[in-house]
DNA sequence: CCATTTTTCCAAAGCGCTTTGAAGAAACTG
DNA sequence: CAGTTTCTTCAAAGCGCTTTGGAAAAATGG
């Protein structure tokens, strides 16, 4: 059943059945009720294909998905995806993912703008040297990021947590309770996330009149494997007097394997270290469904993926314009995973008051 | 750019062009080597929507996804997803997700059949009473399940695993053990897939020798919350005489609970209890990187998603008729956690023995 | 009651592509 | 070399919808 179909039945030209049921106002609004309830009963619909190119609007925003060896898409991704669908339910927009592998990125992107079909799309796992958003920007492909490059560039919509507040606050708490050796169990420092997670601590760090040398930082993909050998790296063969008593993770898969190092090794949290992890809230792992609950640095990835979609929404459709950036602020959540630093030798506040000289 | 203006600047028609483009015979290896240089020259890229709406093919897959309140999208689909995608890409089909709430999840395929926006779609997840089946084959709407429904029906094409199969053979290693005493955290027994694997370990239970009645029985969404209460539930306050002494489980997620509890309440793997989980094969978890490497049935999911999506693509090409149904055998690991039963106070082969009286 | 405005509807022209049917040019036949 | 076949190319007709520019009908005003 199509448009000419349905007019023919109902004796009316296919404009007037297509503006009645799009709701032009330009139709009486008996013959409209008679469109929609036979539109209704013969269940017509239109052809999205049809109507896409009629209006040159897609309906759908774009996604390019990275597949291929060493890229995995991890379990932030389907949050990420839960919050955009939600919001895009409200929208009645579709999400089209595009595969390709990262060689081929760009040439995805392009073929996207080319073929228009979709009207805009977000990008995320933003690096450092970010070429996505200027190749996108040239297409003239509307975007927002998830995240934000180090590249100098100029203004574009993002949205983004402050992960250098979150993790300054939560070093800063660390130092505060005491805790001067410091480690933090980073992600890949090719993402502007971990450089402005490391930044946040450095600073905490400065701040309290500690060498920011004195961190024991790893960066690597996070995942329970890479936190375990990590933490076993920090920890196996360190003395007492001289290993970390602070440590901060990235996520909380990196916190799953470093609490398995920490049994292994007879290490009690929080008598023997502290921690704090970054919590992206997972419906299926909870940071209070440890055995000892974590403290955290919290911020729903699935909220941004909502909001992130309602953006791009008002970007498409002129309700957004400029280059607005949303830097969303970060809970710091004090559980059990956090306590003072051990047989602290000198007075909590040395650092500080080192500072004040 | 389109095609009208590329076939302008070429002097040629838009027949040709298009012809040249798309790879038909019936043009000269000259004209079709200078069109495809101008082409890519002047990044001349087809509009999809034009394409779709002339050959009604829309050159992607779609799936509802499934969102609103107690709806959680978990790791599995991410991985899924990514199966899906790598093979998606080798056929240059795109992915298209519509989200809608699981009350108004019929409407959203009789949408997508009607609007013709997806060549085929794969439906995930499936449950006993699934009335998807029969709604998008009324639909006329090309699909693959991954899992099967236990609703009569007539074939349809799915791609499953082995999951009676396994837990069969995970239960039956138990068994084999010298464990009388056994447990089963399963998933939600609305989806066909634990229904199966409590079917597993009841045959092998009853092959054994050792009554149904005796398992004792659970069933949850599967995280790690669920694992650990479960978990807590069965053992806390039971006689070491009397609590089970194998565990099965359905996830990683649970299982991650389970360990969670047992390490509370002190109990070793496997010297006081055993357990057997399910992996899915996630890149971020993995059943070795537990304190005690776990021993597992395992099926990728990733790989079916690959498969799903090949065989999709092959329905809609008409390359694969019939209702094929593939059911993948599954493996069992043995690693670390599992041993034989604590202090069987009769020799192991107990129920073997009176079976076969 | 006629002139003017408003309401309601329609024919037809796209949107950019694919594909059918046909025609002109070139290459074979005998 | 006329007649036939094969190669190449093209004009035009869709695909199913939206939207422009009117026109007919109804409502309004003096």
């Amino acid at each position: 059943m199509n448009l000419k179909q349905l007019s023919e039945l109902l004796h009316l030209s296919q404009t007037t059945v297509s503006r009645a049921l799009n709701g032009y106002p330009e139709v009486a609004e008996a013959t409209r009720r008679r469109v929609l309830e036979a539109a209704q009963r013969y269940g017509y619909n239109p052809n999205s294909n049809a109507r896409k190119l009629a209006t040159g609007r897609a309906g759908s925003i774009g996604y390019v998905l990275p597949v291929g060896r060493n890229v995995d898409l991890d379990p932030h991704f389907v949050e990420f995806l839960s919050g955009l669908g939600e919001h895009a339910l409200t929208r009645e927009v579709d999400l089209s993912l595009t595969p390709a592998p990262r060689e081929r990125e760009s040439e995805a992107y392009r073929r996207i703008a080319a073929s228009r079909s979709v009207d805009g799309i977000y990008l995320s796992s933003m690096r450092n040297d970010e070429q996505r958003i200027a190749l996108v920007r040239d297409l003239g492909l509307p975007f927002v990021a998830h995240g934000r490059s180090m590249m100098p560039s100029e203004g574009y919509a993002f949205v983004d947590i402050d992960n250098e507040g979150a993790f300054h606050d939560a070093a800063r708490l660390l130092l505060q309770l005491g805790h001067t050796r410091l480690a933090f169990i980073n992600g890949d420092t090719d993402f502007t996330f971990a450089v402005h997670r490391l930044d946040g601590v450095i600073r905490a760090m400065t701040d309290h009149g500690l060498p920011p040398g004195s961190l024991k930082h790893h960066s690597a993909a996070m995942n329970e494997d890479h936190g375990y050998r990590l933490a076993m790296m920090l920890f196996r063969d360190a003395d007492a007097a001289t290993r970390p008593t602070g440590v901060l993770s990235a996520s909380m898969f990196m916190t799953l394997g470093i609490v398995r190092a920490f049994n292994q090794l007879g290490l009690r949290m929080p008598q023997d270290v502290s921690i704090i992890t970054h919590d992206d809230v997972f419906p299926f792992l909870k940071p209070e469904s440890f055995t000892v609950p974590l403290s955290t640095t919290r911020s729903s990835i699935r909220a941004a993926g909502a909001r992130i979609c309602e953006r791009l929404v008002n970007i498409i459709t002129g309700a957004e314009t400029g280059a607005v950036q949303e830097i969303w602020p970060v809970d710091l959540i004090v559980r059990a995973s956090t306590g003072p630093a051990p047989a602290a030798r000198k007075p909590g506040r040395r650092g500080t008051t080192q500072a004040a000289e």
